[in-house]
DNA sequence: CTTTTTGCAAACCCTTTGCAAGACA
DNA sequence: TGTCTTGCAAAGGGTTTGCAAAAAG
C-alpha cells in the first residue's frame, strides 16, 4: 500500500515532466533507458501505472492506441489527429455532472467517471492536406 | 471498393446479430468457428472491420479493451463496467455539435468526431458488492 | 528485517499482414 | 476474366507477469 520513494520513480516522473505532448509509455522508456540504461522497460510501465494509480500524475486512455501520460494530473479533454496520431488538449470546461447523472439513470450503472475523445485533423496535417489538395 | 457478398460475410453479420451485449471479435470469432469450422480468424476481424468501416454495424473502442462490435449501426455511447469489463449502452443524447466546435476552437484541429466512454459499476456488480460489505 | 520494487525475459492479448488458393461479379 | 476475399500461420504493437536479487522503510 505504502508506496516507496526509489531511484527510478524520481527518474521516470522527471522524465515525463520532460517530455512534451502526452508521450507513450515507451517514449518515457526510451528516454530514461538512455540516461539510465539499467532501467528496465517494466520499471517504466508499472511506475507510470503506479503514478496514475496514485493521482500524481495523468494517464490518457487512447482508442486504439498506446496509452499516454501527462505529468499534469488535472483532468482535461484530449484530441488525436486521425493522420499523424499526435495527442493535444482541449482545454473547454468538463462535462457537467448532469451527463453523468444522465448516463447513470439511463444504464443503471453507478458512474464513476466518463472519458471524451475527440478525433480530427490537426493544424499541420490540415495544412499539408491543403498543400497536396 | 465494391463490397463482395461472400458467404462469410453473411454468417458473420448474422453471428453480430445474435450475439448480445456487444460481443468482440474474437467472441464473434467462436461463435461463427463452433458452426463453420472452417471460417478463420482473420475473415471474421477483416469483415468486421468493413462492416463497419462501411456503416452497416458499430464499432465500440473500448479504452483499454478489445474492441466490441453493434450489430445496430446508429451511434451512441456506452459504459463499461470497472469491475466485470461488461458493456452496455447509454442512450441519452448525443452530445451537441456546440461541444465539438468547442474543442475545434480549442485546440485548432479540424473535428471530425468524439467518442464518449462511461465508466462505472454495473448493476450486477453493485448488488455482489453490496452483499460482500 | 519485512515488504516493496527492480530487471530481465518470456508470456500475453488483440489485431494485422503476406501470400497463395478460392470465390464473386 | 479480373479483382476481391479467404484461410493459414506468422508477425506485430502494447503491456503484463514470474521470479530472484536489490533497495526502502
Amino acid at each position: 500500500m505504502t508506496s516507496r520513494n526509489t531511484v527510478q520513480r524520481t527518474i521516470i516522473a522527471g522524465a515525463l515532466r520532460e517530455l512534451a505532448n502526452h508521450p507513450t509509455a515507451d517514449e518515457v522508456y526510451e528516454a530514461v533507458h538512455e540516461e539510465h540504461p539499467t532501467i528496465g522497460r517494466a520499471t517504466v510501465y508499472r511506475t507510470l501505472g503506479r503514478l496514475a494509480d496514485e493521482g500524481a500524475i495523468g494517464r490518457v486512455r487512447i482508442n486504439n492506441g498506446a496509452d499516454r501520460f501527462d505529468h499534469r494530473p488535472f483532468a482535461h479533454y484530449h484530441v488525436r489527429c486521425a493522420r499523424c496520431g499526435r495527442v493535444d488538449d482541449v482545454m473547454i470546461p468538463l462535462l457537467s455532472s448532469e451527463v453523468d447523472e444522465a448516463a447513470a439513470r439511463a444504464s443503471g450503472y453507478q458512474i464513476e467517471g466518463h472519458s471524451l475523445q475527440f478525433d480530427g485533423v490537426c493544424p499541420a496535417c490540415q495544412a499539408s492536406e491543403a498543400r497536396s489538395a
